[in-house]
DNA sequence: GGACTGCAGCTAACCGGTTAGCCAGGAAAT
DNA sequence: ATTTCCTGGCTAACCGGTTAGCTGCAGTCC
C-alpha cells in the first residue's frame, strides 16, 4: 500500500496526499475528505523508512545503559521512554552489560542507523567517553544521565551524590547515632562522591571508620561489614553506599548479634530495597524517573535548537524513611508510597 | 557519505560497492580491497533507512510490556535484547504502563515502522488479544511471553505457575508447616493459576484459607494478612502470590507478634526480593531471563520460517531457599548466588 | 576462425516517501 | 480586454541503498 496508490484511488496527485498526511499545506476541503476516505478504505500505513529516507530524520533515539536490570536504570528508561513517545519518537535500547565491545558495537550501530540523539547512562571510564566522542563527532547530540565525568562542556544531568549522602549522614546524626561507619566500593565514582559526603558530614563529629567492597552487591557489603567488625570498630551506626549493601551488612551485623536498628542503625542508598525489606532501615530515594525525563527534554532540546552551551541539571536525592507500622504511626506514612 | 561516492571513489560502480559489504557476490581481491580502503577512507557507513526501504527488512522487533520497571520484566527484556543483538536486530522498547490507549498507540506505530516481529508481556485481556490481532493482520510474527490466554494457536512461552507453586506449597509442607494459608490477587489470572496450585498441593493436608488484594503490592499483601488474622484463622505457614506481598505479610505479621520464621514460615513467589530481604523467606524464582531469550529465538524462527504450527514453551521456577550464614551453612549457599 | 559459455562488473530501475518548482485558471488591477 | 498576481494542485527529481539483467572479455570446443 503506497501513497501512489491512495492519490489514485482518491483521484489526486501523491502531492496532496503528503500535504494532507503531514497537515503542512492548504488543501481544500473536498479533497482533503477524499484522500481521508481512500486512506481509510485501504487502510494505508506510511512507510516509515521511505520518510526517514526522504526527509533525514529517523524519529529515534537510543538509550545506552549499563544494566536494563538495575531498577534506577529501569526508571530512568521509563522516563525517557514517556518524553519521546510524546514526541513521536521510538528508543530504542542498548544495554551493555558492562561490556566494552559491546557498548563499541551498538554506537556503530546508532551511527547507520541515523538515529537522532542518544541518553547515555553508566561508569563513565576512559573507553565510554571515546564512544561519546564517536557520536559527537556523527553530529549526534548525546546528553549522560547519572554519569559522572570530568568532562564539564557535556549535556548531562547527575545527582548530587556528595549533598545527598551529607543528608543521609545527617538523619544518622539526628537519630542519636555517636560513631557512624561507611561502607563503599572501592573503584566507584559514585561510591567516592557518597564517601565524601560522608567525610564532610562527619568530620566535627566522630572518627571515620571505612569499609569497602569491589561492587554494589549483598556480598560485597556483607564482608565489608565483617571487616569493620573484625576490626574491632565500635560504631553505632552504618552508612552504605547502597541498600543491597546495607541489606548485606544487616545480614553480617545480626550474626554478630547485633540488632538493627536497636543496636546500630543503618543508612542505604538508592531506596531500591530499604521500603520493603522491612529491616526497618533507612535510604535516600533518587529521584530516577525524573532525571530519565530531564535527559529527555534535553536531549530534544539540543536536537531542536542547533547551538546552545553545555547544559547540566543537578538532582538531590531524598529522604526515605523506613516504613513503620502504618496502624501505629499514620502521619509518617503519608509521602511514603511508591 | 553515499554508496555512489564510494562508488568514484574506488572506481568501481555501486553494484560493486554494494557486493563488497554485504559480501554476497564473488568480487575480485583487487577491487574489493580498493572498495575497502575507499570505505575506510571516506568513514563511510551504510545508510540504515536506504537499505531497509530497498530491502524490505528493519532488521528491528519491538517489545511490548507493561512496565519495564517490574525486575521479571526487565531481565525478560535483557534476554530478548541478547538474543536480537546477536542477530543483528535492534529492540525498540513499548513500556505501555498497563494503559490501553498506549498499547494501541504503539502499536500503530509498530505497524508503520514494519518492525519485523513483536514481543508482548502482559495480563491478557480483551483488549491486548485486539491488538495482537492487529499485528497478525498485518503479518507481524508475535510471540507472547508470560502472557497466560485462552487462545493456544498463538507461539508463546509461558510459566507453569501451577504446577511452580505445588513446589512451592510442598516446600512448606517438608518444612513442617501444618496449616498453610494464601495470599493472592483477586483478578489476576497469574495468582488464580498459583492459588490453583495450593490448592492442589493442599488438597488432603489441610484446609484452606485464603486472602486477596487487587494488586501485587505490599500493602495488599499487609492487608490480605491483616484479614487472614482478623478471620481467626490458624495458620503456620503463607504461601503469597509475589515476594513483595510476601512482604507486606510479614510486616502484618511480626505487628501482631508472630515470629517469621520461627512461629510462621512464609513461601514468595518470583524471588525478587526473597533472596536479599534477610527475612528468612523462601521463594520460587523465575527464569526471567531464559523466558526473554526463548521468547526471542521462536520469534526469529518464525521470522525465517514462513508457516511452523502454534510453538508454545512451558518454563518452571525454581526453589530459592533463603540465603543463610556463608559461614555457617557454606553448602546451602552454593546455587543460590544471583 | 567462429560460436558458445561463464562470469566479473556495470547500468539503471526500483523501494515509498518529500518537496521544489511549474502550471492553470480565477480575481484584481490597469 | 489584457496583464499581473495569487494559489491549489500537479509533475518529477531526489533521498541512498539493492538487484535484475546486460555487457564485454577470456577461455573452450569443434
Amino acid at each position: 500500500m503506497t501513497i501512489r496508490e491512495v492519490a489514485k484511488h482518491a483521484g489526486v496527485s501523491v502531492a496532496t496526499v503528503s500535504a494532507v498526511i503531514n497537515d503542512n499545506k492548504y488543501v481544500s476541503d473536498e479533497l482533503k475528505h477524499k484522500v481521508l476516505q481512500a486512506i481509510k478504505e485501504l487502510n494505508y500505513r506510511p512507510n516509515r523508512w521511505a520518510k526517514s529516507l526522504a526527509t533525514g530524520k529517523g524519529y529515534t533515539i537510543a538509550y545506552i545503559v549499563p544494566d536494563i536490570t538495575n531498577p534506577i536504570f529501569s526508571r530512568i528508561t521509563k522516563g525517557i521512554q514517556g518524553v519521546a513517545n510524546e514526541k513521536n519518537y521510538s528508543v530504542i535500547l542498548c544495554s551493555t552489560n558492562f561490556d566494552s565491545p559491546t557498548r563499541r558495537r551498538y554506537v556503530d550501530w546508532i551511527l547507520e542507523m541515523r538515529v537522532d540523539g542518544v541518553v547515555f547512562t553508566g561508569r563513565h571510564g576512559r573507553e565510554s567517553l571515546t564512544e561519546i566522542t564517536r557520536l559527537q563527532d556523527a553530529a549526534i547530540p548525546v546528553v549522560t544521565a547519572l554519569a559522572p565525568s570530568d568532562v564539564t562542556d557535556m549535556d548531562r544531568v547527575l545527582l548530587d551524590d556528595r549533598e545527598s549522602s551529607r543528608l543521609a549522614v545527617r538523619f544518622l546524626k539526628e537519630s542519636q547515632c555517636q560513631r557512624i561507619a561507611f561502607v563503599g566500593v572501592r573503584q566507584s565514582t559514585t561510591s567516592k562522591e557518597r564517601y565524601r559526603g560522608y567525610s564532610d558530614e562527619i568530620a566535627d563529629y566522630c572518627p571515620e571508620q571505612v569499609a569497602y567492597g569491589e561492587d554494589f552487591t549483598w556480598d560485597d557489603g556483607y564482608q565489608a561489614a565483617q571487616q569493620l567488625t573484625k576490626n574491632g570498630a565500635l560504631f553505632d551506626g552504618v552508612f552504605a553506599a547502597s541498600d543491597i549493601m546495607a541489606l548485606g551488612v544487616i545480614a553480617c551485623l545480626k550474626e554478630h548479634g547485633r540488632d538493627v536498628p536497636e543496636d546500630v542503625q543503618i543508612m542505604g542508598f538508592d531506596n531500591t530495597y530499604a521500603q520493603w525489606s522491612g529491616q526497618g532501615f533507612a535510604s535516600m530515594s533518587i529521584p530516577a524517573f525524573e532525571i530519565g525525563v530531564k535527559a529527555a527534554q534535553m536531549l530534544f532540546d539540543r536536537i531542536s535548537e542547533i547551538e546552545i552551551p553545555g547544559m547540566q541539571e543537578l538532582f538531590m536525592a531524598s529522604l526515605a524513611v523506613p516504613r513503620v507500622r502504618p496502624s501505629l504511626n499514620p502521619n509518617l506514612n503519608l509521602n511514603l508510597k511508591e
